[in-house]
Formats: C-alpha cells, sequence, structure tokens
DNA sequence: AAAACCACAATTGTCGACAATAACCGGCAA
DNA sequence: TTGCCGGTTATTGTCGACAATTGTGGTTTT
C-alpha cells in the first residue's frame, strides 16, 4: 500500500507485518473501537511471541490508534464526535501550512505531475459521474501530493505518518465517504491554481477553507444522524 | 518534571524512568547527535535487559529523538539547520491553531491564571533583567498554558508530547537561550490580550508572527555563526 | 447491609537465550 | 591497486519463562 507509506520502505519483520494486520482491523472496524486489547489472546491468534505483539502495539501507539496505561493494558481508541473534529482541525492546521510550503517548496516537475493528476481526475470524473474513484483515491492522492510537495520532513512525518490513519479510522467508523466530490474537485483545482502561482498566502487559506469545509459537511451529517435516531 | 508532562503520571515502571533518562541526555546532547546506538552497550550501562530498553527506544522515537532502521539499528537524531527550521515551521502551524482554539475555549479562570502568570513574570524581569528566569521557565510555562489552554487534545499531544522535545534538545545543542526577552515579553502580552478579548484570529495571527520572528532570531544566529567560523 | 480487607487469578513488565540478519575484514582475481 | 567474494563477528529480532502489579471475588468486621 503506497498510500499508506509514503516514504518508506516495505515491511520486513514480522512485528512490520502484525502491525500492518492490527492497523488494517482497527482501522476498518473489525477491531472495536475503544475495545481492550489481551495480548496473550492477541498473539496466541496472530501465533506470534509477546514481546514480537508488543512491539506491533508500540507502533500502533505512535500513530495514535491504541492508546496503552502502564501495568493496566491497551485499548482502542474510541471515536468521539469531539475526537473527530479535534482531528480535523489539526489537519487544518498542518495541512494549510505543508500547502503554504508546497506552493514555496515544489518543483516545477511534481507541479506538473499534479495537474496532469487532476486532469486524469476530472477525465474519470465526468466518466463515472465522479462517485466511487474520486473520493477515495483521488482525494487522498491529491493531499498526498500536497504533503510531499511540502519538502518539509516534519509536516510529511506527522500527517502521513499519524493524523492520516485516524483520519481513515474516524471515516470507516462513521461511514463518510464525502459526497462533496464536484466542490471539492473545484476546491482542489484552485489549490493546485495557487501552488503554480507560487502564491503560498492563498494556497494555506484555501486548502484550509477545504478542510474546514471537510469538517462542517461532517458535523452536519453527525447532527442529522443523531436526528434520525431520536426520531 | 512538570514541564515535560503536563498531562501524563509520573513513570512508574522502570522503561520509563530510563527513557526519562535517555531523554535528558539526548536533548542536553550527552549523547551525540546523529550517533548510533548499541543496545548492548546501553544495556549494561543501565543495568537492565534489552526488552526493558527497547522499550525506552521505542517512546524515544516516538517524541522524534531517535530514529530506527530494521536490522539495522538506532541513531540520535542529527540536528540540520534544515531539521531546525522545519521544527519551527511546524511549530508556527500548530501553536497558531492551538492559540486560536485557546481564545475559543479557554475558561475565564484559566486566562486569569495565565494573566497573574504574565504579572509575575513582569516582577521577576524588572527585578533581575530578566535574561535568566524569565526566557528559560517562563518563557515554556507561557507555551504551554497556552497549548493546554486549547483544550484539543490532539493538538496537546502533537506539541507537548512530540515537537517540544525537539525544540529543547535543538536549544540546547545550538546554544540558543534566546535573548529577545523583553520583545517576548510584549509579544507575550498582546497575545494573552488577544485570548482574554476571544478573538481567536488575531489570537492565532500574532502566535504565528512570536514564533515566525523567533525562526527569523535563530536563522540571523546562525549565519553569524557560521561567518565567524569561515572568518 | 455496607465497607474494608485479604487472597487468588490474570495481565503486564522484565529477563536471559536463541535465531536471523547485517556489517566487517581478509583473501583472491582482474 | 582496485573491486568483488566468502567467512567471521557483532547486532538486531524473536521467543518462552519468571517477577511484579492490578483487578476480582469472597470473607470478615463494624
Amino acid at each position: 500500500m503506497l498510500l499508506q507509506n509514503p516514504t518508506k520502505q516495505a515491511a520486513v519483520t514480522t512485528a512490520d507485518k502484525v502491525f500492518e494486520q492490527l492497523q488494517h482491523a482497527i482501522v476498518e472496524g473489525d477491531m472495536a473501537a475503544g475495545s481492550k486489547i489481551s495480548e496473550p489472546e492477541l498473539a496466541r491468534r496472530y501465533e506470534i511471541s509477546r514481546s514480537t505483539l508488543r512491539e506491533a502495539l508500540n507502533r500502533l501507539e505512535k500513530c495514535h490508534l491504541i492508546e496503552r496505561k502502564a501495568n493496566v493494558g491497551s485499548r482502542v481508541v474510541d471515536c468521539t464526535i469531539e475526537g473527530l473534529l479535534e482531528l480535523y482541525i489539526t489537519r487544518e492546521a498542518l495541512e494549510g501550512m505543508a500547502c503554504r510550503q508546497a506552493a514555496l517548496n515544489m518543483t516545477d516537475e511534481e507541479i506538473a505531475h499534479m495537474q496532469d493528476m487532476l486532469a486524469q481526475h476530472a477525465g474519470d470524473k465526468a466518466l463515472q459521474d465522479g462517485v466511487a474513484y474520486y473520493q477515495e483515491e483521488g482525494d487522498v492522492d491529491f493531499h498526498y501530493k500536497v504533503i510531499l510537495g511540502s519538502h518539509n520532513q516534519q509536516l510529511i512525518n506527522l500527517i502521513c505518518g499519524q493524523l492520516y490513519h485516524l483520519v481513515r479510522m474516524y471515516r470507516c467508523q462513521f461511514g463518510m465517504h464525502s459526497p462533496r466530490a464536484t466542490r471539492a474537485f473545484t476546491e482542489h483545482s484552485n489549490i493546485i491554481q495557487a501552488i503554480s502561482d507560487r502564491d503560498g498566502e492563498l494556497a494555506e487559506l484555501l486548502m484550509r477553507r477545504h478542510i474546514a469545509a471537510s469538517r462542517k459537511n461532517i458535523e452536519n451529517k453527525i447532527a442529522l444522524q443523531q436526528a434520525e435516531q431520536e426520531s
């Protein structure tokens, strides 16, 4: 999966593999949010020793997918609405800055490549009404390109290595495949325009608005779901 | 040290203690930046098993103080100028947003408490010309208060749990105890004013300028040092 | 009946040993 | 001399067992 590890090498050690499996299980919800993790049980299930499992657990903790308390144990993080909003606020700050840096630091080749990608997405979008492909792969691709384009290793590590796992988890858990495809596409276009104009200030502003809009969209959906449940 | 762990409990397990010692050693430069870490040797030196040491190493990796490669080993991160600037850019994004959130979410009591703190710092500053105390404890105190005031656990974890260890490391390694005491004090005052006015936008702007100024101050110092060495 | 206490079970933290991988070094051929 | 190759050494990854701590259930006491 290039998407999850845009910079690092593939998993080689068994702890790496188990980590990826657990990560997938947590993100997809196969491992319930908020549930306790029993080291002996998991070790048996994956047929590895507890040491190896703990190594994998440590990596899960690094991307904030589980929480550990000394002498008590590990729990899968629970998905609260507050947590989701906090996450998007953090994204707004980090990706906004990444976008500003991308406008300053991206090479002309990178920018051209991103424009090509967007054009291709436009074709796909026109072809199949964009509901399926674009928002899933395309949206993530776009954001990754921008983040990597910042050429700021600190930002890249924080966002890709930690934040995005949580983002994907929340998306799965709350079942929101945001249907903002056409609007998002326009926003992406404008952001790329600002980047290719080397206008860092505007690029940051647009990216922040883009993420904030996504956050508000989610807030509305949540409110709607709650209203349905109460009725 | 409350400063390093404003939210979490004290260390209880031996891995915790070793982690804190290693953290201190790395930050203070007792363990050279960029140097390789030998697990057997360190385990002997601290009189613990390799398992316990690896647990501590994992926590160090969580705050980006060391880097690990599979089947190769761990190295202390090296302090490059580029890394320092990247770090400050990230701080600008995160603390700026934290400051905006603080303006929205801090309680009146918290704001009052922060104003008291600033007033006391003002006294200390007038008393002893502020060079020693203020910039060390005071500056960190102020920033921590703002970050915690955001009431955003995601931001708090990222900044306090990860970024600030690196910040302190760079400060020690490059030996910069920024002599911007009086200017920084004024800037802090203005930020608190914006927060107490509940003006999130201004608060973020001021905090970002504050950190950007600090970054430029460092850039100048670096340039000066390099000029000296070349002469 | 409620609260405090104690013992038991289960889980986590720590340890030392073994297996697998990578770095090092000397020898050989070009 | 330089570059490549194979054996040796050291380091890391993995394992199973023991020690320490926590949570639980029953018992006792007020």
